[in-house]
DNA sequence: CTGTTAGCGCATTCAT
DNA sequence: ATGAATGCGCTAACAG
């Protein structure tokens, strides 16, 4: 149980003024070599811990990292998250976590922003899967706030820094799968279309028909809501037309609508893959166990995670260190601004399981 | 793009003195109401969010929960961040989030303790399944930190609160549902034992067993990860067994290993629940969508997370006050203070599905 | 290279 | 009931 040390209990163990360990302590160059190993050995040994809040204040921002995700119950959020955890544990900073998981997606989400920005908590914002509200957080951007998006960024015109993966190619390389496997009517169901990552597969998707002169059906296509129970009601939707108006195939926007498809299917006593073959996307951890093994589009999130609290990070530093510049007007950075590569495209895969038919089933009744 | 208020300025606009504002917003008794409505009605026409930052200095302690989990990746954690995440955002406190994921579980988390209590950021925390290191966690809560745990304290001395579900009991159910539907060799896949709630679990399927008379088979016991791979590996090295030395049925420990087990059954040609009857145990939101649909124990998710959070904030409110009671030695507190229950244990449900076979299973084949 | 000092924005205490 | 004044722990500017 560590007791409450001050950075003057330090300075005065140390022998010097409260200036130099602060300088000691954010890596300042202009100390004595000496002076800051003698610091930093009794920074050690007293166990010492900055105070984040004290920090934030004089500086104006703290070390902390504002995470705004959808709903919690996605899957591929924990992904996400899990990778973004490990690299922040490892810095000066934690992450804030903030869910837009309610209804009114839209208001809510400003709202959280603008505390975000008001109670100048947080020094920079990864936003996951921001949809709509993507447009507050240009705001953001343009007044020179740190902030880095992952995936579904929706408008063009954005600078914005950005990661994601390449939805509207893994929704081609699943459909023409698909196609390639003899199917020709596919139906799809659509993740909400207030995400760009729908549009983004369905895309995709559209893609793969045309490339193969196959006609798109609008019958074929219906919105979901990413989740298992808006699979089920597409999928009963499509079930329930005449049998040559059925699809032979199902391309999912996820693996949780996939597994909706799943049961749907069970309910009507289709089978998968022999009447009816199916693709979701994400590849979520479960989706490898489920009977039929899903085949689907893996999204690379430990790496997106990676690369975008990375960027996000150096944006920071970047933004601090901006300030400092104005006092070092002789001389020019030396680290090159990441101006060039603010935007970063991952690549998906397909990952061939049972459920699309192209593999030999493991069948129950072999 | 709201403008960086201060406290000063709403003073300067309400024509009172600073002193008072922070009065109003901290709900001090002692404000002429009309001041105060006057002042209310400015911080809401001006926008104005103060510093939590600032007024942690203050207090010497910030308007943030530390959250900490295990592994981001457990469907449960999803689950309860998210009732938990809805009810701090109605407040004025934000959650800072730490997971101790990595392989030095033991070490790491008691390194994140005490940068908790070091940085001072942090007013109180939640600790999800924390295993091994909850005696870290004794300290600080007798340090007089406001701490609650969910699930998985592992001592009976702790007079720490406390949040969980009946472990138990819901395994005993589960297990009972199996023998009564005949089953006399019923396997047990256990989670990490260095979870509490996995020796519960195990306590729960003995229990069944003894009461009905059935002999404990130690090679039908196996421990587990929580995590798909190690159900399988689990599940295989039942179904390797000579045939009468095998399972009819088996209990796992979470429904993530369930699905291992599902896997490891399709390996082998066993049909579920014709061959294996199997029953998980969270009800995580895929379970339903599996198949055959799994049959398992529900943990009251929402219910825990909301409860455990709705004592922490309660306890972090008591602390604040108890400070401020020390200058008011005249009289007792009115509110009583919450000794009686800071322990809650939650009913857990069976829910049964397809497959434990006590459905008819709507086969692909009928 | 280093010591000194003035706030950062707020809660709180002491006067009134 | 309220104004004025103090300090939380730290960083950054200034002066050596």
């Amino acid at each position: 149980m560590t007791k409450k040390l001050t950075i003057q209990d330090i300075a005065r163990l140390a022998e010097v003024s409260t200036g130099t360990v602060s300088r000691v302590l954010n890596n300042k160059p202009d100390v004595d070599p000496l002076t800051r190993k003698r610091i930093l050995r009794i920074v050690e040994e007293q166990g010492y811990v900055p105070s984040i809040t004290a920090a934030g204040l004089a500086v104006g921002r703290n070390r902390l990292i504002s995470v705004l995700v959808p709903a919690l119950t996605w899957p591929l959020v924990s992904e996400l998250m899990l990778s973004v955890a490990e690299i922040v544990e490892e810095t000066s900073y934690e992450i804030v976590l903030y869910s837009i998981s309610t209804s009114n997606h839209e208001h809510d989400c400003s709202r959280v922003i603008d505390r975000i920005l008001a109670t100048k908590l947080t020094a920079g914002l990864l936003a996951v899967f921001p949809g709509q509200s993507a447009r507050h957080l240009m705001e953001l951007h343009q007044h020179g706030f740190p902030v880095v998006l992952i995936d579904d960024q929706n408008a063009p015109l954005d600078d914005i820094p950005w990661v994601g993966a390449d939805n509207r190619g893994g929704a081609y390389a699943a459909t023409r799968h698909l196609i390639q496997l003899g199917h020709q009517r596919i139906a799809c169901i659509q993740g909400p279309m207030k995400y760009k990552v729908s549009h983004d597969r369905y895309k995709g998707y559209c893609d793969a028909l045309q490339e193969a002169g196959l006609e798109r059906d609008p019958t074929l296509v219906q919105e979901g809501d990413f989740m298992p129970s808006g699979g089920q009601a597409c999928a009963r939707a499509f079930f329930t037309r005449p049998l040559p108006e059925r699809p032979t195939a199902v391309f999912a926007g996820s693996d949780l609508m996939a597994y909706g498809v799943m049961s749907a299917a069970q309910e009507f006593r289709l089978r998968i893959p022999e009447d009816l073959a199916l693709v979701g996307f994400d590849d979520n951890p479960s989706s490898a166990h489920m009977q039929p093994a899903l085949t689907t589009v893996r999204q690379p999130f430990p790496d997106m995670g990676q690369r975008a609290i990375e960027l996000l990070l150096h944006l920071i530093e970047q933004s601090r260190s901006a300030r400092q510049l104005r006092y070092e007007n002789g001389r020019q950075p030396q680290k090159v601004l990441v101006e060039e590569v603010p935007r970063l495209q991952l690549p998906t895969s397909l990952v061939i399981r049972e459920s699309c038919g192209a593999l030999q089933k493991h069948s129950l009744f072999s």
